[in-house]
DNA sequence: CTATGATGTGGTAGCGCTACCATCTTGCAT
DNA sequence: ATGCAAGATGGTAGCGCTACCACATCATAG
């Protein structure tokens, strides 16, 4: 028989079926995995499959499924790396358990606009959503959550209720281990660049600090305020750099401030990693294209999506934190004396 | 009529018609905008819809428009703020105009994977593509499409063929006008850093750069090579500092490259914008949150997906160049001699 | 006061898929 | 052999919406 490889497109489940000489219904069920078809017919169905390219409508597909099958995810901050990274994450996962995922526009900052989007999500039938920070720690869009009674994944913030699955690195477990290599490496003066406060990780990683400097004689950390910003990283870098014990590590909490923070070391007319190691935290894309390359605590941004959009399909368990991984780049190396 | 205004879900277009005393399809001329409905049974109508909060469910619209009104959005770098800017454009511009968008994972550089996304596209039912860069330069990606008969719009690259619509700004336009801004404050010597030479705006920007140069009696641009990197607008920076006619401000053709020569202005001991201006293109994320801030040129990428997405659903005009606009900030003086 | 259209509105039939139950095969014990 | 459960498959009926055409209704013209 002479399959049509081209591009026609409406190739439908019944014309599939047809080919194969069987029912729909048995194509339906080699789509989607199901255990009681026979090998055989199994096999025969894949083929026909493959040989035509075949791919099941999934406006169909949800449609049927009875307005079951729908997750949402919020997003407020277009222009931003993390999001699209969540976004792919999303999408794969949601993809992955045969559900539409409806992406959602917010406004963090906007009670009324966080509110609404909400709103939306839920009139459009998800039963569940998917919150980004900052989306996560703000309580209009957390209240506006449980009175939908959708079921919730706030990625990178903590629970804030017994309902919402909070999807996190352990930011203070990942701040020890970071500052413990810089004072394995010899480093004793580390500064350290807070986040804003109004981020609970920003305390955490603090915290996380604090606890690998107090684990070790005569180490200090000064701690300087920071917004996240790669501006704020770089007036808190120059203020570490002109006090008297001038540090010979910078820990900033986040990789937007480390960037600020080595753009003050080169200002001083220093040197990184020689005269002052500079680390960040989240492994975005400045952290890997800033030179010298930047040592940084990679969170596994699309994997938690992806994970969040397959525990809002299956109902999957509340499980521990999210694995982090330390990157070693060139911004880092003991100190010089 | 008590109606209940709360989070219940599963609202049929049928519900709304019988609160309202009309057919479903009333209902839906009134919400898809049909003409031809009085003016006292559309207000009518509207009432109750917002009254009970009702959304129309997109997986039964797409289905019910047989499978019409979908379109695809091709992405590669998942981890890139561009993409997310387009992808939020993209998502408005299709909700404007009733399409469904489908978005599918690419992979820039790996042909077979390239291939295979279009093919997944136009075998989802996409009559149209958006394709953002890199892949809009990507042979492979082209040709896929052009023989899945799927009408594309490609943004920020040329178009390639007749049935391609471009959307992009002018690149030597833009780059004459930052380069005459220059000029005109008074620079003569102009360090300029090459993009990619795989991506043709980089050459029409350093075209236009040069044409802006020649118009000038006595100005001078030092071309330098780049890659669109931070780290190799770092070292053309480097280089271009150390000429004996030292640049008094240096042009990069992208904002992560002007960051890398803002590093590099630093840590030659110099200043910015005091010693040495320098200035960006695309305003990224990157440029507003260096310090000093960029100077660029501003992109409308998300209008512009917003714009290809109505393009391709209502099969609009090929228009001419997108209009940028050039974003003054802190990075730019006239020259101190 | 009836033709003649314009203008609203309703009815019917799917879009492509899956849930559910009915039906037909099997394999295996008796 | 025969009976019977378990396994494999098919038929039917929608999911919620919109295209399409038929039918009211109304104004205007003859």
């Amino acid at each position: 028989m002479t399959v049509k490889t081209g591009q026609g497109r409406n190739r439908t489940m019944g014309d599939i079926a047809r080919l194969a000489g069987v029912s729909p219904m048995t194509v339906s069920r080699v789509v989607n995995g199901d255990a009681r078809v026979r090998e055989a017919t199994r096999t025969k169905v894949e083929q026909i499959i493959r040989e035509t390219g075949y791919v099941p409508d999934p406006a169909a597909r949800i449609l049927a499924r009875a307005g079951a099958g729908r997750i949402g995810l919020l997003y407020a901050n277009p222009s931003n790396a993390y999001l699209a990274e969540v976004l792919s994450g999303a999408l794969e996962g949601a993809r992955s358990v045969g559900l539409l995922l409806l992406i959602e526009p917010s406004q963090a900052g906007a009670p009324e606009e966080e509110r609404e989007a909400v709103q939306r999500l839920s009139a459009g039938g998800a039963q569940g959503v998917i919150v980004p920070p900052p989306l996560g720690e703000s309580q209009a869009t957390l209240d506006a959550i449980s009175k939908s009674r959708m079921k919730a994944v706030v990625l990178a913030a903590p629970a804030a209720s017994e309902d919402l699955v909070s999807l996190k690195v352990d930011d203070v477990g990942a701040a020890h281990q970071m500052t413990k290599h810089l004072l394995d490496m010899g480093h004793r003066v580390i500064g350290f660049i807070l986040g804003r406060q109004d981020q609970s990780a920003s305390d955490d990683r603090r915290r996380g600090a604090q606890a690998a400097i107090d684990d070790v004689e005569g180490a200090v950390l000064q701690v300087e305020p920071g917004d996240f910003t790669y501006r704020s990283g770089f007036e808190a870098g120059r203020r570490l750099l002109a006090q008297s014990r001038r540090p010979t590590a910078i820990f900033a909490s986040n990789d937007d401030m480390a960037a600020g923070a080595l753009a003050a070391v080169h200002a001083a007319g220093l040197s990184t990693p020689r005269d002052v190691s500079v680390v960040g935290f989240d492994d975005t894309y400045l952290a890997a294209s800033v030179w010298p390359g930047l040592t940084t605590i990679r969170q596994p941004v699309a994997a938690m999506a992806r994970r969040a959009a397959i525990i809002l399909g299956r109902g999957g368990e509340n499980s521990g934190p999210v694995a982090h991984e330390m990157i070693l780049r060139e911004s880092t190396s003991p100190p010089s004396d």
